[in-house]
DNA sequence: CCTGGCGTTGCGCTATGTGCAACAGCCATT
DNA sequence: AATGGCTGTTGCACATAGCGCAACGCCAGG
């Protein structure tokens, strides 16, 4: 729509790939270098874009600071966060949250077995959307033709022998995951991790978000860990129930 | 220098703070509505703007599959990395890389006691760079002038009573870090935890990088910890000589 | 000393982004 | 139901703001 902000915002995944210099970024885009020298320069003083002793570009620390601001005030993310805490306390295992958004699924918080700091994994980078369970959950819910849509684009690749293998047996695990109202991963994406997630539901019944419980079967056998899923299904709830607005959820005044 | 760019970017920390629809964002550029609405387009497409269901704007998903990415191409880390493990596994505790940019110091990479799995735990936000014994590094490094304008620019929380108090003080310290060539943080930021740490230096002899050993003083005392600091030093000076291009740094072939 | 490759600057042209004003949906009020 | 106010959205005419060009400065290699 914005042209040239349009040039601008694609030098940052073109340099996501690795630093680059003027003459590779003008070429990349397609455009002289004194334009693309003009958007470096804008990108540089907002910090997106930092120049190296060798001068070329990479992105900037900016970046992290937005993406680390803007994940600390989801509100989803900060009502949960007690919630996944305790679930955490009780259970002992590790425990995610999730959401979906334009295509990609992406953990928002995570709380480690016997570690009470709060840490980030893998954060931004896309969860393995065709085996992970809150993955399941997000995507069960979307509206027919867009999860049909969205299922024949993705790739199913085969992290392991129970990986789900194409769209068709996607699809179906869907439809499971959506009348039942819970999902699994049972050594998906991992030989050896289980899981088990439950969604998050707004005031509209539309799931917002999934958590769930993962543990290596080292530890407990997925048999054991499906024991679980009545306590994290009533988490889940108690999230829900708050998140829709009944309890008191702070001051929003400005 | 670009206008459209420059209100575009703008928007970024504006919505980090939290969601705003258009006619905030439109106010607080200082612009008309329809052109804040061409600008949230176009970052809409390119994924760094969110449309939740109220209408209103979000940082978007590809913010944190980009930040996430610059991370892992950094090619410090990278060859850091396997050193960083090797120090965790023979002293057991957690290990830290960062980097200084643009006024900021911040974590890149972290491999936790115990945990293979490597995971960037305030990554982006802001360290606290008066007091970690990385920052002390990373800014001493830096020539005199601006050191000491940095210096007078900070705010000197008081995260506890050891923590730097205030400019003069954390430019003598500096000095002495400068000197040593190495740097603890003595319960500067949190009361129990005690942190020692030792440079990354390019071929140019700069400091690139900075690397530290933390560990709660429940677990080893302060005196304990300075024992690994032979171990950090001499694990910072082999990234060292491998970042300087000592040794055959993988092909980086196109 | 010259040549080639880089980043940088100034400038004139017109494509590009701008603000306006009118439109359209959506809710709450009356 | 109809009204008014509040959003977000669209089309358009104007001129500003961004564009490519060409010339310059700089450094490294021959």
């Amino acid at each position: 729509m914005s042209q040239t902000v349009d040039r601008a915002l694609s030098i940052l995944p073109l340099l996501a790939e690795g630093p680059a210099d003027l003459g590779q970024v003008a070429d990349r885009l397609g455009v002289h270098k004194s334009t693309a020298l003009r958007l470096l320069r804008t990108l540089h003083e907002h910090g997106l874009v930092y120049r190296q002793s060798d001068q070329r570009y990479r992105l900037g620390a900016r970046l992290f600071a937005l993406a680390q601001e803007a994940m600390e005030n989801l509100d989803i993310r900060e009502i949960a966060h007690p919630h996944l805490v305790r679930l955490n306390e009780s259970c002992g295992h590790t425990v995610h949250l999730a959401v979906y958004e334009e295509n990609e699924v992406l953990y928002i918080d995570k709380v480690e077995s016997r570690y009470p700091v709060r840490m980030y994994s893998r954060i931004g980078k896309p969860v393995a959307i065709t085996v992970a369970a809150v993955a399941k959950l997000l995507l069960a819910d979307l509206p027919a033709a867009e999860r049909r849509a969205l299922a024949e684009r993705l790739d199913y690749p085969l992290y392991t022998a129970r990986s789900t293998p194409n769209s068709e047996a996607f699809l179906k695990e869907l439809t499971t995951v959506r009348e039942q109202g819970w999902a699994t991963d049972l050594g998906g994406h991992e030989e050896s991790i289980n899981c088990v997630a439950a969604p998050v539901r707004g005031a509209d019944g539309r799931v917002v978000a999934a958590m769930s419980v993962s543990a290596p079967n080292v530890v407990v056998t997925a048999e054991e860990l499906l024991t679980l899923l009545p306590l994290v299904r009533r988490t889940a709830d108690a999230i829900s129930g708050e998140y829709s607005g009944r309890t008191p959820v702070k001051g929003t005044s400005a």
